[in-house]
DNA sequence: CTGAAAGCGCTTACAG
DNA sequence: CTGAAAGCGCTTACAG
């Protein structure tokens, strides 16, 4: 028996356009007026209905445009996945959703696309950012200029006037991978890091999250060298080989990002697959398969799926609901799999 | 653009009625003509509205009903959490959910509270079982005889005609205790396994995991003992003094359920809280404390919320849109967390 | 500043 | 077996 406008019009003897007034502050209203209605709605503990709401608002449509770059790699992929859940969900509600997939980083095609969707009239925008100055100032131009939301997502541009950020704490997931370091070594030894690109903000933050845990908490560990696979599978196998040759002793491998699979097949071609302590980062299919062989102890990342949901979600909830996110930084869990709860 | 009912009348030349009986599948219909419906309304991609479904559903109002035993525990206020969170997703929608909150394990409140839902016409009851004949029987009788559909959460009650369980794969947490245990081990040594009460199934099936997958896949561990505290923090304690008195080389120490308080101030007390490994279970705050501090090395969980959140919905979803969920079982995500990462 | 009316997409009696 | 109409709770022009 939810309380519906119409019962709160009759309480305050009023007609239902005037509690809308009231209740959504759309001003032309007296305002003793509206505090009376404001009042009674509380007093009757008034929700209102989503359902009623989004019928009457199927004529002036909610549409959002989500922007996402680097397609052609699985991790967004399965972003992709989430991307269409949430599409799905607002199209239910009688919004629009409407996808642009572009392969590599290309911030003209994604200026481009920002260009179109407020062509079109849409009113909020999720992308997946990269550094450039000409697409920050068109974030800030977006949101000052035109009104229309911006939120990040997997990347971030600090200090421009997006609404939040939905991404891992990558710091943190690199201080969690020492933890987990610690905890198998027993807090003593080498441990050596492959990083990918060193343009990579991301996982920059996650190698020094990594390396200022081992410092600060875990003395006991040396971390004897850090090189870049620049992504690729064959130099990530080169720096394997010669790490073992540098460091016999060597008992841990922090993985930031790519080259997994060029570090666990070297490993595995030199018989060291299932002694050396293997941490890596991020839930992808070539992935959980060494992790699943035994190869890699622990992989550590977000719900990729979360990440592509909830930026469209933000959306809607400010533009339907007018719920604004109470975070900038929305921080996506940090999760730890073993080949036990790969799920 | 979504398409609507109107949309495919005009294009079947029929009205909005019929189209509605043909999807729906509600007869009195000539088959060819909801043949032809159902292809055009195929053809042209139509997704029902829920906002118009739950609107016009308003009156017919879906009643869910949710009934929680052990409300005293910390983590059954948890599940609440979730349950409410549904209840208001469940309420925008028009739909009504009412809680009873049962302390302990009472099977009688339970069936008495089922009895109060059915008479007053509810259509879905969500409920935490607890082994009782009687209740088995009920749960048979509303499915059956008055066609009201049960989801068990938290524990399960099986070869019963409820709709499906959501809860933990206990089984599968013991395994994967056991992996982190090797994790930490390096392997070697003498571990032992705290318990809860020998009667709750959930405990022994944990313990069961643990066992079977140290002995199946890491001879080089043993496991020396078993015990059980009644979910009593003494008791635990007490166990903990007397398995540091008789295996001086433990090395770790699973602990099923309640029982962590006990456990881990006693190892402080002894001085073993930094070298021995620990393992719990469930996200409790008490437990959480344990590791911030770093007594526990390891909380093995699930989202209690969730667990809450899960039942309603799935209710919901076959009440309000016909959809049945997938999985008779719908384990929760085997969780693992470590200071760092609680969140 | 306020009210009366139309309409969003669907379901549900009620006629035929 | 099929259609026309009312109504769910809300928003939005349009009058006043």
């Amino acid at each position: 028996m939810a309380v519906t406008l119409q019962q709160i019009a009759e309480a305050a003897g009023v007609s239902r356009g005037t509690v809308d007034r009231a209740l959504n502050n759309r001003g032309r209203i007296r305002p003793e007026v509206e505090e009376r209605i404001k009042r009674i709605a509380r007093e009757m503990g008034y929700q209102p209905s989503r359902a009623g709401r989004a019928l009457a608002m199927a004529k002036r449509k909610i549409r959002i445009g989500v922007i996402l770059q680097y397609m052609e790699t699985p991790f967004m992929q399965q972003v992709l996945k989430g991307v269409l859940e949430a599409k799905e969900e607002v199209e239910s509600f009688g919004g629009t959703v409407k996808i642009y997939e572009i392969e590599g980083v290309e911030p003209e095609k994604v200026m481009a696309a920002m260009e179109e969707l407020r062509e079109k009239g849409f009113n909020g925008i999720a992308l997946t950012p990269s550094e450039d100055q000409l697409l920050r100032a068109r974030i800030d131009q977006y949101q000052e200029e035109y009104g229309i939301p911006i939120v990040t997502f997997n990347a971030d541009l600090e200090d421009t006037k997006r609404l939040c950020i939905v991404g891992q704490d990558t710091f943190q997931a690199g201080r969690t991978a020492a933890g987990l370091m610690w905890e198998m070594t027993g807090g003593n030894g080498q441990v050596a890091i492959i990083s990918g690109q060193v343009a990579n903000p991301g996982l920059i933050s996650r190698q020094k999250g990594f390396t200022t845990e081992i410092k600060e908490s875990f003395p006991g560990i040396e971390i004897v060298d850090i090189r870049y696979s620049y992504d690729d599978e064959w130099v990530a196998s080169k720096i394997v080989e010669e790490f073992l040759e540098l460091y016999p002793e060597l008992t841990g491998i922090y993985i930031t990002g790519h080259g997994v699979k060029g570090v666990c097949q070297t490993l595995q071609k030199l018989g060291k697959d299932k002694t050396m302590h293997v941490i890596a980062n991020d839930f992808l299919e070539e992935n959980l398969k060494w992790l699943k062989e035994g190869t890699i102890n622990f992989l550590i990342g977000q719900d990729a799926a979360v990440q592509g949901h909830s930026p469209v979600i933000i959306l809607f909830q400010l533009l339907f609901d007018s719920k604004a996110p109470e975070k900038e930084y929305q921080y996506t869990d940090i999760v730890i799999r073993t080949k036990y709860n790969m799920g």
